[in-house]
DNA sequence: TGACAAATCTAGTAACTTGTTTTATATTAT
DNA sequence: ATAATATAAAACAAGTTACTAGATTTGTCA
């Protein structure tokens, strides 16, 4: 849903066209490097944002070659904008990958934990030095927010390390555990707990 | 892609139908507040990994109730499943949603930089009590694998939380500054301006 | 006590949304 | 010729909403 947003709020900006929308938005990142977005992703979600309401071609200019088709917002896109400022962005599962990786090497032994943990770490250790490297090229006169999009990142590195440290210290003892199987549930309807009483609706009366 | 290879990784295990995976994936992550995965994402999941000859039906049985398919990892599966272990985990951009919002918050003026980090500071601190209750009501004598989850899971959001600190501190030199976008350049490739001049690379040399 | 309503679990399907890539095509400046 | 701008069609991949339908257990009322 990022991108999505993002181009409506370029679009509260200013009117632009595909490709202006895509040049604004990789260097709103700080280049290619850090997120490499597909023109062609630009089109699809433009198409998508103009059926849904959210913009509307304002123009197509043609000087000899390819139309450009300027997009504008519309107001109940800036209400959706609006809505979108005004919520926390939720934590995803994304990070999880790792652990389902050694859960799941435990349970089939199809996989060294160990030679994971390895792997993964030396693909932490490059990741932050990769984006050390940009960091360290970013000018905190001109790109300082980009300065601190690096950090946040190298943050997660780093907190991911520290993780990956943690586990292999208590890998033995995850070892000597089952893989947790799933707990058969109670079927049926729940018993009535006398703590929650159930409120009698007017709804339920007996025709 | 966790969700396919963590199916393919349960079927390696054992051979089990989709009801059954949804059931050992989601006791695997200690529970549907962890992960809630829809039963539908598991079925259509389970038909693009057949259809890509990773697993395949092995047996219909009907006890009553509806069909259950049983579904078993190929070859191919086992080959595509050791390959998942053997590559690290990449970083995704999942992270960069609460700096796009900050920046194009700055850029149109259409929500208040401020408010938008305390509402993600209050989502963050409510995210880290519900998981830190969680993590406390998890027996490490039985389930260490998921007290580590949940460890991970509190150091990411509390780097989070330092890092909107970090953000907070320097909003007004941020502010300063104008926001990345670049000149919209007319269309074919652009003329070499003379304040710019290109650097003559070897690369460059007409054969 | 027996019929029945209520709640929940099991098992799966259909349709849709969103994100992303692949491929194709045309234009224009150097 | 080549590199950059500019757009579109088609398709794939991942995930959600909403639904069907039977099975199982419990509560309630006549």
């Amino acid at each position: 849903m990022s991108v999505r947003n993002a181009l409506l709020g370029l679009l509260a900006q200013k009117s632009r066209h595909g490709y202006e929308l895509r040049s604004a938005f990789v260097a709103m990142l700080g280049g290619e490097a850090n997120w490499d977005l597909k023109p062609a992703q630009v089109y699809t979600t433009l198409s998508r944002l103009a059926e849904a309401g959210l913009v509307k071609q304002q123009a197509t200019l043609q000087s000899g070659g390819p139309e450009k088709t300027i997009y504008a917002i519309t107001p109940a896109g800036k209400k959706e904008l609006r809505k979108w400022f005004e919520s926390p962005v939720e934590a995803s599962h994304q990070q999880d990958e790792v652990y389902l990786k050694l859960v799941l090497s435990l349970a089939t032994g199809n996989a060294d934990p160990y030679h994971i943990l390895q792997t993964q770490r030396a693909s932490l250790y490059r990741q932050l030095h990769d984006v050390t490297t940009r960091r360290n090229d970013t000018d905190p006169e001109r790109d300082l927010a980009i300065l601190l999009l690096h950090d946040q990142t190298i943050m997660h590195l780093e907190a991911d390390l520290r993780w990956l440290d943690m586990v292999e210290g208590r890998l033995d003892e995850i070892r000597k555990q089952p893989v947790p199987s799933p707990l058969s549930r109670t079927r049926g309807r729940p018993p009535n707990s006398a703590k929650d009483p159930p409120i009698s609706l007017p709804e339920r009366v007996k025709k």
